[in-house]
DNA sequence: TAGATTGTTAATCGATTAACAATC
DNA sequence: TAGATTGTTAATCGATTAACAATC
């Protein structure tokens, strides 16, 4: 058990979580690194590596529990447990990402929803109704929520930076064109258009 | 001019763009690596070090023209060129990302929409009509398309899978929830949970 | 010119891969 | 037990940082 470990390995336990969930759901219940390795076009090496920062899961001449250590990523990531969410923006962005929660992870409990749009706000979705900016900050200052997702256009964020920070908000998901860095938060910030961009760079550049 | 650039110079090069974007609005006309270094929190040797596997862009003594690295970059990326662009999946999420590259990356046309949901079809988002699969089909295989938006269910995924394949598209941006790997393509997977995962172990392990 | 800052080489650091003893 | 495969250490590789000569 390590204290720290490094972002390139947290980054791909998501990765090895979801290969493991799709193995258990083709009914395979063990697997070696050789195996997953192969299949995730990675070394058998890393997987070992990366998995031993966390403590043995595995046996020896044997290999891994697909279901079981599923499981223990799943803990070690933290998403065993649930989370209260908190969506500020609801427009088609934050509306595609509702549904994703509600049908992909649904660990993520959507808790509040925000609009500065007069004509979304009292409209309910998922169950959830959207405030105003003023009861919403209540809500947010009266404590509970646990993530923020930011669909926001870019020029609206400097308004909810306070807000957040002086919130007992522990992330954000920041989809907004910013890059956002809250003192005593986790941001992670999406930038999807730097995606976008890094394909066309090897779209011009075949191999 | 190296002829392979490592990945991680690669996806820098979208964030430095976007920063010397930003110094560019601000009135800024020179930048050196120290300076820009401190705002993007990144060293001075990185920045110099990435930019020269393109070449030299800057000047002894005096550093880097806001524009003109700017500019280069684009260049480099190839997003200074256009793009024509089909979505297939015209949901919240594509809708999302259509308003997303009209506002934000105008160099990328979309040129063709597609949704399986008959209620969709005909309709009309920024100008250009959403196809039923047989029309769309016929336009991807007629060529001059050259990105794919993928957003949808990923049980939907393996039905366009040969399409695109069959097809001249160069890169495929997708937000479905699979792992894709097409020959000859570039294939950028989104997975966007896994950003979301990673984002919630470390609000689980602050420092 | 002198000062500043690049372009580039060399040193360091960290991450990945290989190897193998431990052990199921 | 013998075979397989882990957990873990050691070797390699690549990426980042530091240093400095070139030069504007």
């Amino acid at each position: 058990m390590k204290t720290y470990v490094s972002d390139a390995v947290i980054k791909r336990l998501p990765r090895y979580r979801r290969f493991l969930k799709s193995l258990k759901e083709q009914g395979t219940d063990k697997v070696s690194s050789k195996q997953l390795g192969e299949i995730m076009d990675v070394t058998a090496s890393q997987i070992r590596q990366d998995l031993n920062h966390f403590g043995g899961f595995g046996q020896q001449g044997y290999g891994y529990g697909v279901e079981e250590l599923g499981d223990r990523l799943g803990e070690i990531l933290g998403v065993d447990k649930t989370y209260n969410v908190a969506f500020i923006g609801c427009g088609r962005l934050g509306q595609a990402l509702m549904n994703f929660l509600i049908a992909n992870e649904p660990n993520y409990k959507i808790t509040a929803l925000c609009d500065i749009r007069p004509e979304l706000q009292g409209r309910e979705i998922a169950g959830v109704k959207i405030d105003n900016v003023e009861d919403f900050n209540k809500k947010l200052i009266g404590g509970g929520i646990d993530i923020v997702i930011l669909t926001i256009p870019a020029d609206q964020v400097e308004a909810v930076r306070d807000l957040i920070e002086k919130s007992d908000v522990k992330g954000v998901w920041n989809f907004s064109m910013t890059e956002m860095v809250i003192k005593g938060k986790k941001v992670m910030n999406m930038h999807l258009s730097d995606s976008l961009q890094a394909l066309t760079y090897y779209i011009n550049h075949p191999d």
